[in-house]
DNA sequence: GGTATTTTCGAAAACGTTTTCGGTGCGAAA
DNA sequence: TTTCGCACCGAAAACGTTTTCGAAAATACC
């Protein structure tokens, strides 16, 4: 009971392998006749193209490569759930890989796609990363790759990202709408490229509404967890008690941030006004409930594969493609933690 | 500027393909000096082999598929997690399938991996799933198969999951020796194998403690969703303002729960006691912090793979091996939504 | 009936590897 | 000198497909 092939059905129905595999694929030059009869043959014994053989004479696999840092992430996973359903889509399937935030990890994982001969990359860059040799190595290559949210903005590959700056210059205007005049910002570790841009969005959303920045009121995570936005909370009170709003990295660090309120019975938001930025699940249930930045991260996933695609068919047809940037929208969630 | 081939080295070095093939499997056969030659040749053009070739000629893929409900899930995220780190170790990649939830898909998803010739499957059930005639085929086929989680009980494959009694008797336990005399319990969907499970061991739980088992104690979930826990925390209180503690089917649940009983200051833990399952992290982040079961997801996606290769190298070797279940520990974590 | 055209088919090469089996050449044993 | 064993190498088949190109058969046209 082995695996139909070809030369079975060419056997059983005295032709040859060229004429049935041109019949099920439905070539112009087989007649009728025959073509049904391959057809029906075929499917009566479950016959199904042995992948490796089309693979090895095509050279295409129909398979793509994901690097991110981390699966265990309401972001990355949702993002893959886009990739993953637009893959399908486009009969591709998806290899998902962990550079754990290693750049080690992160080179030998591109080594492993490229050798399982897959069709293109799209990747997400570890925390580490300053070093981009091998991704310079893809480009050099002609292999098909697709940055998303962290980039290394040299490399001239296609990306989707969001507008950090604006968004976080939204962020800080909402609080600014809700009647903040004083708001600190805690800000993620200094060398990702969307700590950088929200911050200085941030910066811009003050100077926009006649704020004057003050350096001291901004507050740099290393580790962006849960614990630093408690950490950070009591700093922030005991270093300007008349702070009356913070624009947090991230959702995870504004939850700390609330749960110190919490604790301390600072009332958010009659006292001060919390705002986050990704919005996580989380973000909804906790008490308060947590104002944020839509990230649309689905939609990001399904960019990311759509841009792959276009570059694959580019190879396929060897045009050289120009590479893309595909910019997504985000909006602003007002919940109880910014409530006028 | 091709991918670099046997035959190339070959025609350099003057040798023939088969010598340069055994050369860099170290077989025997073949002088020192002529393995070096071609070793040397190798690294220098960076010469990798052709999975797909090799993938025809030794009909492995060293690619194994994983299929589940839902990824955007902490605990199937973090099952992933430990199958993709393990896999890695031993060479393999893993390519990951979505079911959403539905038989049909489930199916279909099937089909594409075993199109895809993957080594051996490894999958969580969807809720829907009742008829199971695809996941008998791929027994009857002898593709190596484990189910974890959501298993069907029927199915003779390798098996990892938690005791889901034992632990939901731990939890209500835990419950009673805080105190609780009258305890509530949200219970999961009527068809999945692990709502039952803990439904029994509640009940258990209730009888070991001579305490009396009442039906209307039990309410059913059909979405499992936060708002479900909200929606019940208050019918709870509506039919027995004396319950004085709920254990809920999972975190979510037990998080709109918490919800309810903060915005109508119904204080936890001191007038009713709460016990989710899963230790979701939200649970540790939200006011008061949740007590819960911590499932061993990481371990169970290691142990799923191992399993796995038992029978992928059991199918290898030609030897039919008996199907396995390993069970993993689960734990009772306290915090301070039932604080005595 | 002969020629031109269309329809239908198949031989064969190619993709890159692995492995079996047999063949050299050479030194040692008889 | 012959024979045997050993170390080294290579020819060739096989994995299952796709596609090119030419041949044969059937049909059309005059």
């Amino acid at each position: 009971m082995k695996e139909a092939t070809l030369k079975q059905i060419a056997e059983t129905l005295g032709i040859s392998i060229t004429t049935v595999s041109k019949a099920l694929k439905n070539y112009p030059d087989v007649s009728d006749k025959t073509r049904k009869a391959v057809h029906d043959l075929a499917h009566q014994l479950q016959y199904t193209p042995n992948s490796f053989a089309v693979n090895l004479r095509t050279k295409e696999s129909k398979t793509i490569g994901v690097i991110i840092p981390e699966l265990v992430h309401h972001f990355f996973s949702s993002v893959i759930d886009g990739i993953v359903a637009e893959a399908e889509k486009n009969g591709y399937l998806v290899i998902i890989q962990q550079s754990s935030e290693s750049v080690v990890m992160e080179k030998s994982q591109v080594e492993l796609l490229l050798n399982k001969r897959v069709d293109g990359i799209v990747m997400s860059l570890s925390n580490e990363s300053n070093d981009d040799e091998h991704l310079k190595e893809l480009l050099r290559r002609g292999v098909p790759f697709v940055q998303f949210d962290k980039i290394s903005k040299l490399l001239n590959s296609s990306k989707v990202i969001i507008d950090d700056q604006k968004a976080a210059l939204e962020a800080t205007a909402h609080l600014i709408s809700k009647g903040c005049t004083k708001i600190a910002h805690i800000r993620g570790p200094v060398n990702p490229q969307n700590a950088i841009d929200r911050f200085l969005g941030y910066k811009k959303g003050l100077e926009k509404h006649d704020i004057p920045f003050d350096p001291s009121l901004v507050y740099t995570c290393s580790r962006v967890s849960f614990e630093e936005g408690k950490e950070f909370a009591a700093q922030i009170i005991k270093d300007h008690p008349d702070v009356d709003g913070i624009f947090c990295i991230t959702d995870l660090v504004a939850v700390g941030v609330l749960a110190y309120f919490n604790e301390n019975n600072i009332k958010v938001p009659q006292q001060i006004k919390v705002i986050g930025f990704s919005n996580w699940f989380m973000s909804q249930v906790i008490t308060p409930s947590l104002s944020t930045v839509e990230q649309p991260s689905y939609d990001m996933g399904v960019a990311a594969f759509n841009l792959l695609l276009e570059e694959m068919n580019a190879r396929k047809e060897n045009r050289s493609m120009e590479p893309k940037t595909v910019r997504l929208e985000t909006q602003i969630i007002e919940r109880e933690s910014t409530r006028a």
